[in-house]
DNA sequence: GCTCCAGTTGAGACAGTATCTCAATTTAGA
DNA sequence: TCTAAATTGAGATACTGTCTCAACTGGAGC
């Protein structure tokens, strides 16, 4: 896991970024968290561990680290933005579950190429694009499939 | 233009939904607005036209007409969401421009029956997705080339 | 038209995410 | 070590959007 810790800390050095005890703990504290983390996640766990740093500089650092193209910013809109490490991964995009917030995720080759070609088609030079596709888990359709089986009255209820 | 208001005002009645002045002038400022605006576009639209509705209000009937699905959400994330009249619309995704902001809508029906498979393969019950391309439109790009031209000494600046 | 009340409105408080300010601190290079 | 410039932290601030609650009103019933 923390193997990838010295290539992102020489990416910053690249940049000509500083490299403090902040973006230390904070690079740290990415690759703990893995997956797909939010600020608070991350903050939480500043404060499990007794590492000291602000909210401001999280914010700060997560914005530089995505510039970088170290970390990868998923907006949710009325959500807070979640961010997943990039180096390594494969592009894909997200289905989210509204009802456990599980983050599912799916690489289709399809539909990046056909992206393209509508920007093509519009003399449209792409540069981000955002996907994700919002809606209820296996896992959570199972779970409600056998509730309304242990109590038929509400049966009907959820439509 | 106007001539959807009836057939608006009728879908409310049927739901139940009390029709006031406000929703009225909101319907009004709606299809006024067409296209793709935002709330503050619809108050300072108000504001010009000397009508009084507050701001609570009208984030609470754009949320009553995305419910009756009158008006779409399109959320950006960052930005102010954008809202647009459904009605006799073809389900479609926005190309959105970083530089000037136009819109751009595009229609795919490729894309969307993939997200569909995507989801089969998963277990996933879909309810909603967003799909956004940001980018550079067309005219600036052109206007960024003859920039270039015209002021050769900045032509390898912008990279 | 009048009455009545549940639904609706408005002003402003509030919630939540994220950025900004600026003095104090720290990094990294000379 | 010394120094300039970058960075940090605490709190203010910006901004979108929702909530509170007293006052108001649409429209069904008479
Ligand atoms: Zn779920
Ligand atoms: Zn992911
Ligand atoms: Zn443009
Ligand atoms: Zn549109």
């Amino acid at each position: 896991m923390s193997s990838r810790l010295p290539a992102m800390v020489q990416t910053l050095r690249d940049r000509g970024i500083r490299l403090t005890a902040e973006r230390r703990s904070i690079l740290a504290g990415v690759l703990t968290c893995g997956g797909h983390f939010d600020v608070d996640r991350l903050l939480s766990h500043f404060r499990h561990q007794g590492v000291q740093v602000s909210r401001a500089t999280v914010y700060r650092s997560l914005n530089t680290l995505v510039e970088v193209g170290l970390l990868r910013k998923i907006d949710l809109g009325d959500r807070p933005s979640l961010y997943e490490p990039i180096e390594g991964r494969e592009h894909h995009e997200h289905m989210i579950c509204v009802r456990c917030g599980e983050i599912i995720e799916f690489v289709e080759p399809e539909i990046e190429r056909l992206q393209q070609e509508v920007c093509r088609r519009s003399g449209f030079e792409p540069l981000d694009h955002t996907l994700q596709i919002y809606g209820v888990c296996h896992a959570c359709n199972c779970k409600d499939a056998a509730e309304e089986c242990s109590d038929p009255a509400r049966a009907g209820a959820g439509g």
